[in-house]
DNA sequence: GACCTGCTGCGGTGTG
């Protein structure tokens, strides 16, 4: 029978002049022979129809004769997709396909877009196929009778997959997956992911119970994409700055890659230096403007979808964003990728190449822009990333409890629970595995009568036991509720209209409270006045003035991705051995013989500090190259041993390739390196007693609480202020902490601190490694190249605009008499 | 006049 529905596949891919991959045809086979899976493959090479089309097919092989007329056959199929915006392709890929196989199916999405009327339709009459997110689909289990409607369900698809299993968002649909498990006992799971690192955990993740107890495939596209890394440099090393993040001196030639160039995206890692970027690059090149946009994730959509429809339409030449443009719509017409500024891991940089010679067979094109000179070590340690196939794990969260209580809130809300079906449905997820009994029961206490602090208050016992039901009986609550559903914490911002009323997008409060009106900010790609704030709203107009502050956004801070810290160390050992030949490598090599000269090279088994004195003070710089995170952790961890010593105190600054410690009195630097200073015995104690944890607890409890639905976040067009949050959770922090120490949120903060701010696994690996090291330890005369940057860094963060400037120019002098 | 750090994503009243 299979092989018969396989031929109206094959007869429908002729019809549209295309040829099936090998691995769509393999997986349309898996997925007939039943068990579950995960399809790797890549963006844009037909990945939607390796599963919806098995899908169709088995509906027809289940209803042979009658599958051209059969109305109302009941939701079929659940297509889960991160973004709102992919839906729109899925869509079109199902449109056309639905109708080169006549089938009656309705398909539905299901998302913030999705009017009222339209979901009260879908409720009465489910369509065959639903594209919805994530956060949408928890909406749905919080309503009432929702078993019904999914009842005819065969497959829940997760597309995407490896964006969502490193986020929080990843748990909810392990949790939304393993209620349908129960509702549909003969559900089928399917991924699709992009190739990372730990393949087999996001199948795990994915399938929970499944992984052990199905069967199940797993699918890889092995679809050759040839990608070219080119590395724009200047003309000469002395052009190139040793610090900076901007790569402003490179404009010119970027314009020049423009010019040469049909269309060209240029990524930035933040959303400031796309602004700025924007506007140099009008300035030097007027005659750009209107063929040039901007795109980030704090531009309103409305000019967003404009830019991505100018974008498809192939009417622009150049568009400089953000992350905004990794994912989502597919633009053929875009022929060059340039990247300005380290990419720090594999993934996101080929992610970005691949926005690039999408034909197929054509080569992806990406040049490669460093904003400093030790930067172009990035550039050859991709390359060999590329090379080696390399690609970064995605960690999948383990154990949030904050997204397991708005879940089992959710639950409450539509029809109860029953404790003992629920706590075996989510011990067979991932995340949830190890939840214990005591867990299990501080949870459902947690809910009905908010815990041990908390009890007082009628506010947190949302949850009430009736007839061995967990329900949810205040309609208030209930509201409130689905007002809240999702994992996406955003901090407080403020809109920016124009006079008229037309919003642009949003800026930080903490930037706009520091202008006073009159005063003229760059946002958008545009000049702005500010003309008043008036309830949360930055009211602006156009300004003629040439230049205007750039706002900045308080945004994720990335580290260097482990992967890439040790394609750049093993990048550097072959400069040692002198077998290097990456043409960015031979470009540094006065600045590498400079830094030999004045203290160390350090190859893949040296471990590189430096101690030296200056008028700041005494300095010490080790090079662990592994991330800025690691690198906050074991600056902390040396400089509380070293106090241990002998009473000294320091400042700390790092970057992603090294930290400094600086003292007004000299550092007993020998003395610690042999008291193993940089030893793993105690990690754990020095850690907590170094860091501040609870202060970066603190920190990680404010998503903990808004997730959980401890603190509330306001009605749609009537947030709560941020200020009012913050004190809210703290306020919940402090008393857990003081009252409750077990609480398992509170302790949740504490975990993610260390496993997602001071990355102590890999904390942990690195200093394994240093002890395998030989320490070199080095007098330089002056600060060294490598130690540069650190050291502009943290100048940058103290002093005013001028002094750096100052300071900076003072340092290059003395550069130049060496 | 020189100098500019810090990504992305979702959701926004249901029920009788």
């Amino acid at each position: 029978m299979s092989v018969e529905v396989l031929k109206i596949a094959k007869d429908w891919f002729s019809a549209q002049g295309w040829r099936p991959f090998p691995f769509q045809e393999e997986s349309w086979q898996a997925y007939l022979d039943g068990g579950s899976g995960l399809v790797n493959a890549p963006t844009g090479s037909g990945k939607t129809y390796s599963l919806l089309m098995p899908v169709m097919l088995e509906y027809i092989r289940r209803h042979p004769d009658d599958y051209k007329t059969r109305r109302n056959a009941g939701l079929q199929a659940i297509w889960i997709t991160p973004i709102r915006a992919l839906s729109k392709e899925i869509e079109l890929s199902a449109r056309r396909l639905i109708d080169g196989l006549e089938l009656p199916w309705r398909i539905g999405v299901r998302s913030g877009d999705t009017s009222t009327k339209e979901r009260a339709a879908q409720r009465s009459k489910p369509p065959e196929l639903l594209i919805t997110t994530p956060e949408s689909l928890h909406l749905l289990l919080a309503s009432k009778g929702y078993a019904d409607f999914f009842k005819e369900l065969k497959i829940l698809v997760a597309d995407e997959w490896h964006e969502l299993m490193g986020s929080k968002r990843g748990v909810q649909v392990e949790l939304a997956l393993s209620r349908l498990k129960t509702v549909v006992p003969a559900l089928k799971v399917w991924g699709i992911s992009a190739t990372i690192g730990n393949m087999d955990e996001a199948l795990q993740a994915l399938l929970g119970n499944y992984y052990h107890e199905r069967p199940y495939s797993v699918i890889r596209a092995d679809l050759h994409k040839e990608i070219e890394v080119i590395s724009v440099m200047p003309d000469t090393l002395e052009r190139m700055p040793w610090a900076g993040h901007l790569g402003i001196v490179l404009l010119e030639k970027v314009i020049e890659i423009v010019r040469n160039s049909k269309t060209t995206l240029i990524f930035t890692n933040t959303r400031s230096f796309a602004e700025i970027w924007y506007q140099k690059m009008l300035d030097k090149a007027p005659e750009l403007s209107g063929l040039m946009a901007m795109h980030h994730g704090s531009i309103s959509q409305e000019l967003r979808n404009w830019v991505e429809e100018q974008l498809h339409l192939g009417k622009l030449k150049a568009v400089v964003c953000t992350s905004s443009l990794d994912l989502g719509v597919d633009f053929r017409p875009v022929e060059t990728v340039v990247q300005v500024g380290g990419p720090k891991g594999v993934a996101r940089f080929l992610q970005r190449a691949g926005r690039s010679g999408h034909q197929p067979g054509a080569v992806s094109r990406i040049y490669f822009v460093p904003t400093h000179s030790l930067e172009l070590i990035e550039a050859a340690a991709i390359r060999e990333a590329i090379v080696r196939k390399v690609v970064e794990d995605r960690l999948p969260y383990l154990r949030s409890f904050d997204v397991l209580m708005q879940y089992l809130v959710t639950l409450a809300v539509s029809d109860g629970f029953e404790p003992d079906t629920t706590l075996a449905e989510i011990r067979g997820t991932f995340s949830f595995g190890s939840v214990t009994d005591d867990e299990w029961h501080w949870m459902l206490n947690f809910l009905t009568h908010g815990g041990d602090s908390l009890q007082a208050y009628d506010e947190y016992r949302k949850v009430v036991l009736q007839n061995g039901i967990y329900r949810v009986e205040n309609r208030a609550i209930a509201m409130r509720h689905r007002l809240s559903i999702g994992t996406i914490v955003s901090d407080s911002s403020m809109h920016v209209k124009f006079l008229s009323g037309k919003y642009l997008g949003t800026i930080e409060e903490y930037f706009i409270t520091r202008m006073s009106p009159g005063d003229v900010f760059w946002f958008a790609g545009r000049n702005l006045e500010l003309v008043r704030v008036k309830d949360m709203v930055a009211q602006v107009r156009k300004s003629n003035k040439k230049s205007g502050r750039v706002p900045s956004w308080q945004g994720g801070r990335m580290p260097l991705s482990s992967q890439m810290s040790e394609l750049i160390r093993n990048k550097l050992d072959e400069v040692v051995r002198g077998v290097e030949h990456d043409e960015e490598l031979t470009f540094l090599k006065p600045l590498f013989d400079l830094q030999r000269q004045r203290s160390h090279l350090p190859g893949a088994g040296d471990f590189l500090v430096e101690y030296f004195e200056s008028d700041e003070g005494y300095h010490v710089i080790m090079y662990p190259f592994e991330g800025r995170f690691v690198h906050e952790g074991i600056a902390a961890l040396v400089a509380y041993r070293i106090a241990q010593i002998q009473p000294i105190t320091f400042s700390i600054a790092m970057n992603d390739y090294g930290f400094e410690l600086l003292s007004d009195q000299p550092i007993p630097i020998e003395e610690a390196l042999e008291t193993d200073v940089l030893g793993t015995t105690d990690l754990l104690k020095d850690i907590q007693a170094s860091v501040n944890s609870t202060e970066m607890a603190r920190r990680k409890f404010r998503d903990i609480a808004a997730i959980s639905g401890l603190v509330f976040k306001g009605y749609p067009g009537k947030p709560v202020k941020d200020r009012h949050l913050q004190s809210s959770s703290q306020l919940f922090f402090n008393v857990f902490h003081d009252y409750e120490g077990h609480n398992l949120l509170l302790r949740q903060a504490y975990e993610e601190v260390m496993d997602f701010q001071l990355e102590e696994a890999r904390l942990r690996r690195a200093l394994d490694r240093i002890a395998r090291q030989k320490i070199m330890i080095t007098y330089p005369p002056k600060p060294t190249p490598f130690a540069f940057p650190i050291m502009v860094d943290r100048m940058r963060e103290k002093l005013t605009t001028e002094k750096i400037e100052d300071r900076i120019r003072k340092m290059v002098v003395e550069y130049d008499e060496s």
